[in-house]
DNA sequence: CCGGTTGTTCAGCG
DNA sequence: GCGCTGAACAACCG
């Protein structure tokens, strides 16, 4: 579920209960989510893997970590977190990080770090990576000050895709590999929202969670890597390590 | 049944 | 004050 698509989808499925009503509110969140009750729903956004629904003068924030879900007109076994009521239908989270927003998320977001936005700017990524030569580039894409919304799983993919080993310094890019690594976070972050949709996303992992490499067949490296010490696989065959 | 994880924050320590 | 480590959270899959 957590990865920025994920999130994209999430919020084109709640489009219908835009403009609308809360009726009532529940949950086992520690926040005061009964504010919520008589609310009309602005809008619902996100930044990242923040899905963030709006209100008059301030917004709600939803993070569903590492095992957060929702359902939308249909409820879980479990308990909500929160859980939305309106006068037709119901939005459901469960295992989630529920916070309040009440500064304009404007000022508080900025948008073009988010590369699922249409205001994403890749010149600002580069200007970051520059920044911080000696960071490594697995721990590059996982930062979300940069890559707003790129998880795990497209950090993997999006490595073996432009053939750079995820211990590179980002410093020792050549610049077509740094430009390369920043266009493909966003556009394999938007093959990953197409595959999702159509139910086929493990189908299309190249490097995530396999064994042999699928390009030369040796043994895929399977290691925690990085300062944030996140499962990571590539090959040492087709994947550059630059130091 | 157990081990591991599409994530993030924070306390504690050297 | 810093960076690093481990815990906490808590649900599902293989």
């Amino acid at each position: 579920m957590p990865e920025g698509p994920s999130i994209v989808i999430l919020k084109e499925l709640v489009q219908p209960f835009k403009g609308k009503k809360i009726i009532s509110v529940e949950g086992n969140s520690k926040q005061d989510i009964q504010r919520l009750a008589g609310q009309k729903v602005i809008d619902f956004t996100s930044w990242g893997k923040h899905f963030l629904i709006c209100f008059k003068g301030f917004a709600v924030r939803i993070h569903f970590m590492l095992f957060g879900s929702y359902r939308i007109n249909e409820q879980k076994e479990s308990k909500a977190r929160l859980s939305l009521q309106f006068k037709k239908g119901e939005i459901n989270f469960y295992a989630c990080s529920v916070q309040f927003v009440e500064d304009d998320i404007d000022l508080v977001y900025n948008w073009t770090s988010d590369v699922m936005n249409d205001n994403w700017d890749a010149t600002a990524a580069k200007q970051k990576l520059i920044e911080q030569p000696s960071m490594l580039a697995c721990d590059a894409l996982l930062d979300q000050q940069i890559f707003s919304g790129v998880g795990n799983i497209i950090k993997n993919e999006v490595l073996f895709r432009i053939r750079v080993h995820p211990e590179s310094e980002v410093g020792r890019l050549p610049i077509q590999q740094m430009e390369e690594l920043i266009s493909e976070a966003r556009n394999y972050s938007f093959d990953f929202l197409e595959w999702k949709k159509n139910y086929v996303l493990k189908k299309h992992w190249l490097a995530y969670t396999k064994k042999t490499c699928p390009r030369c067949n040796i043994p895929l490296i399977k290691k925690l890597a990085g300062k944030t010490k996140r499962r990571t696989f590539f090959c040492t065959n087709c994947q550059e390590l630059y130091k």
